[in-house]
DNA sequence: GTCCGGGTTCGAATCGTTTCGAGGCGTCGC
DNA sequence: GCGACGCCTCGAAACGATTCGAACCCGGAC
């Protein structure tokens, strides 16, 4: 008894056809009598064949049917952000209807220490890959990738010369913020801000890490502050965007002297966090503060508050980064995207104290 | 000009050697002198060849490098868990570290009403397949792994012949706590059960629907309550772990004539969700009501309170299973693990009123 | 001088599929 | 009755790499 598994020939050979016939069989590509393929279809059935080998399939054809999604730095981070993670089911599900599959890459090296990319991005198959979030001009991943001539789609970079990218109107929902606190009557507002770039740290920004600052959406999201006419009273750096991250941050900013009257936050969780800080400082918001976050994300357990914040399409986000791939696939150039966001107001913004 | 990308034909022919000779320079298997290799990279360099084509090698080493993850129904919901992610993070690096990627793929359809399993399943090329989250006996999933010849690994699955399972001490976790609520003196206990697999639901559970019961999990964990002979007042089954799942059932537990002293949930993020409504009822927690979750994950918004629970190993368990992938395709036939648990208690359990 | 052997390199076969052009057979039209 | 046209089927050539055994070259030993 032959043991390997049996092959399109050994199918072929049993249902008494050419092995290009019984291809066609499982294929459809190409006109075949019912009569023929039943045959082929009844001969694989009876050897226990499954369907084409899909390594010989990809070899031939010069597709794998993968799409690679370069996630940060950590995995372990990447998903334990509700954003990752929602614009990954949209991505999934829009590549998955077009019958690619989704391949996890680290964006960086599992080892410690290790300089250069994770050896997957190097060596794994695929005929695309998306950096779904916050890749930089000189992302060693991106480098890597282009190298290997695999087409690249950015979600929110920087535009690189010939590679599409998707992302939000952070600048403008982020003015539209600014605006709303400013209408309040707000003069005196403090930033947590997502990651700059680099070496990770909670700490407040000096005017030396300002210029440093690297990673596209929290550079937006700042922009859009002077848009409105805001300069931050400080700004803290944030490590992650996670509610221990910000709730560290809002100890920072608030328990101090002459604290803000209103903390922007670069995302929900960091807004989450400044919220726990100002309940485990007395302060009452929004009467002794305001807050505000960005993504609008659900967060059931900050009931009965609503956090005012900034919403963007997150599922929609995905499906663009989906539909932009398969735009690279056919061979089209796409065009970059911006998804609009909405302001979203909340309980937790409201006019300062006098 | 030609364009497609170059070949290690090519490269061969560059560096003036033969192709098998080429393909040593860079698989390193087998001896060769350093000045060839050096000439040999030195042509590729010059080609812009960025080493040996995947599918290629593949093809003929008849190995991807890929490990499927089936994901549950659906990503959404299986990555707002952080106990999945922390399982899929520990699985990503320990796979990662081995050379192999991971591909995530949905375990149903994409698309609603279609019967059967997701296209991928049956067409991704993959060594390997991780059911990571509660598979079933019937598991169409599965059984089409096991036509196409994929080794299998199961989480938290029923144990089927042939097919290594790793899984946690479900059952004796909980009948610690059990133990533990016992030992306090409480006599009314509910439960809040994960979800009983079929269609999902949050209500009262009917001794009819307990027949019902085709997760593993879930029955693991409602065992160990009576191992430690308690017999629960009511079982309220989740649609999903979730925060707001939790709510919802605290809701159909607690605003009642004579609710229960304790209500153990079977995850974190329902015992949230009871501690959510309990306090939206005015309860007070343990005084009025203890409440125990399982799994151990953080939950830094729950301060100062300090959730009785039973912890879990959940990066062991990614990194157990990413072990038995490796003996799995090692050839060896692996033993089912089982991950020890500890009962960790908190500031949410007390001696019942009296 | 011949033989032997260690260290390299080469040729050819192979992995499993798709694709393309050629050919066979039956039928329809004139 | 003969030619042409369709519909199917087939054979052979890729796709890009790995691998195995054979061939080779050179120095040292007898």
């Amino acid at each position: 008894m032959g043991h390997s598994r049996p092959t399109l020939a050994d199918v072929a050979g049993a249902a008494g056809v050419s092995v290009s016939t019984a291809s066609l069989a499982f294929s459809g590509a190409g006109p075949i009598a019912a009569a023929t393929r039943d045959r082929v279809l009844a001969a694989a059935g009876e050897l226990g064949y499954s369907g084409p080998n899909p390594l010989g399939r990809s070899l031939r054809s010069g597709r794998s049917g993968i799409a690679a999604v370069v996630i940060g730095d950590q995995l372990r981070r990447s998903f334990r952000d509700p954003v990752s993670v929602q614009v990954l089911d949209g991505l999934v599900s829009t590549l998955g209807q077009m019958g690619l599959g989704v391949l996890l890459v680290p964006g960086m090296p599992a080892t410690e220490g290790t300089t250069g990319v994770d050896p997957l991005l190097e060596t794994a198959p695929m005929d695309v890959a998306v950096l779904i979030w916050g890749s930089r001009e000189d992302d060693p991943a991106l480098l890597s990738l282009q190298r290997r001539g695999v087409p690249v789609v950015i979600g929110e970079g920087p535009s690189v010369e010939g590679v599409p990218v998707v992302g939000i109107q952070d600048r403008r929902g982020s003015e539209e913020l600014a605006r709303h606190l400013v209408d309040l009557g707000h003069e005196r507002i403090a930033v947590v801000s997502l990651p700059f770039g680099g070496p990770r740290r909670c700490a407040v920004v000096s005017p030396q890490r300002m210029t440093e600052l690297r990673w596209t959406p929290t550079k937006h999201r700042l922009e859009g502050l002077q848009d409105a006419g805001v300069v931050p009273t400080v700004v803290v750096e944030a490590a992650a965007s996670l509610v221990e991250e910000g709730q560290a941050a809002g100890r920072l900013l608030l328990d101090v002297e002459d604290p803000p009257t209103a903390v922007v936050a670069q995302s929900d969780l960091l807004a989450a966090g400044v919220l726990l800080a100002a309940r485990d400082l007395g302060l009452r918001v929004p009467q002794d503060v305001s807050v505000a976050g960005f993504d609008g994300i659900d967060l059931p357990w900050l009931a009965p508050d609503v956090l005012t914040t900034v919403a963007q399409p997150l599922a929609a986000k995905g499906e663009a980064l989906g539909q932009t791939v398969a735009a690279l696939l056919a061979g089209e150039q796409p065009e970059p995207a911006l998804l609009p966001v909405t302001l979203r107001t909340g309980t937790t913004t409201g006019p300062p104290r006098t």
